[in-house]
DNA sequence: TTATCATATGAACAACTATTCATATGTTTA
DNA sequence: TAAACATATGAATAGTTGTTCATATGATAA
């Protein structure tokens, strides 16, 4: 059960009826999203890395990288797209740190860069598994 | 160090000149792919949940339901939102099963439904805090 | 150098998405 | 019942994004 000690924000009387025709916001409520919520910047940086993730080719990407090291024209035909189309989204990976590249001779070769990657995908399947 | 065990998918000569210009994709990363990768579907789902974390607000949202259960119109002050807004992107969250929601009197409170939200914002969090 | 192969990238376009506005639904109170 | 409050939702719009196309950059071989 997730939530068992976590209260319901209400107003002073401690019912639904007060909820919401206060003019000022619950103290308590202000109290907690002053002191919990995350910096204006950090917040954008999370939502940008997840929506990394949120694409189905870079997730295809991500999942060929899990388990070898692969050059730009191999994902392409690996998984029948174009050159383009796929360095387009390697530099979005790139960008966020999510692989890295290296070259060798007229062929770069991408790879995970990070640990978290395999975690966050890990537990997304985790939870759409789920029922 | 990641990939330590990981192998560098090359042609039968193993040289980067070998990689790119043969007509059959390499078979070992062709296994790779059909053993490993994901149904379709699963694909389109994993992308969709983590477009649901790609949203700054979903994402504050996602906060605030940390610390507390809250009613909606709570929530759109916290936030400083219209309520249509965050009505919105609670459908958004519901329909994924990363809030749940409850009904007494004319109020809406809205909790988190799974414990993998957690999870998989702290992962993120742990990414973009690196360097 | 020139030709060829591998990759990167800017521009354009189609598809998608978050917010706003207006309004509908659901609940309580008078 | 009618009025007021809380929430949900459809339509419209502005902003974002993934792919394609053309082309540029970088590296190797002839």
């Amino acid at each position: 059960m997730i939530n068992e000690n976590i209260n319901t924000i209400r107003g002073v009387g401690g019912n639904a009826s007060e909820c919401c025709d206060t003019v000022e916001v619950h103290e308590e409520l202000l109290n907690i999203v002053n002191s919990t919520m995350p910096e204006e910047t950090e917040l954008y940086d999370l939502a940008e890395l997840f929506k990394v993730f949120g694409d189905s080719t870079r997730i295809r990407i991500l999942f060929v990288l899990f388990e070898a090291e692969v050059c730009v024209c191999d994902l392409a035909a690996a998984l029948n797209m174009t050159q383009s189309a796929i360095s387009h989204q390697l530099r979005i990976l790139k960008q966020n740190k999510l692989v890295k590249s290296r070259r060798e001779g007229k062929s770069v070769f991408y790879s995970l860069a990070d640990a978290h990657v395999r975690t966050i995908i890990a537990q997304g399947r985790e939870h759409i598994e789920e029922e």
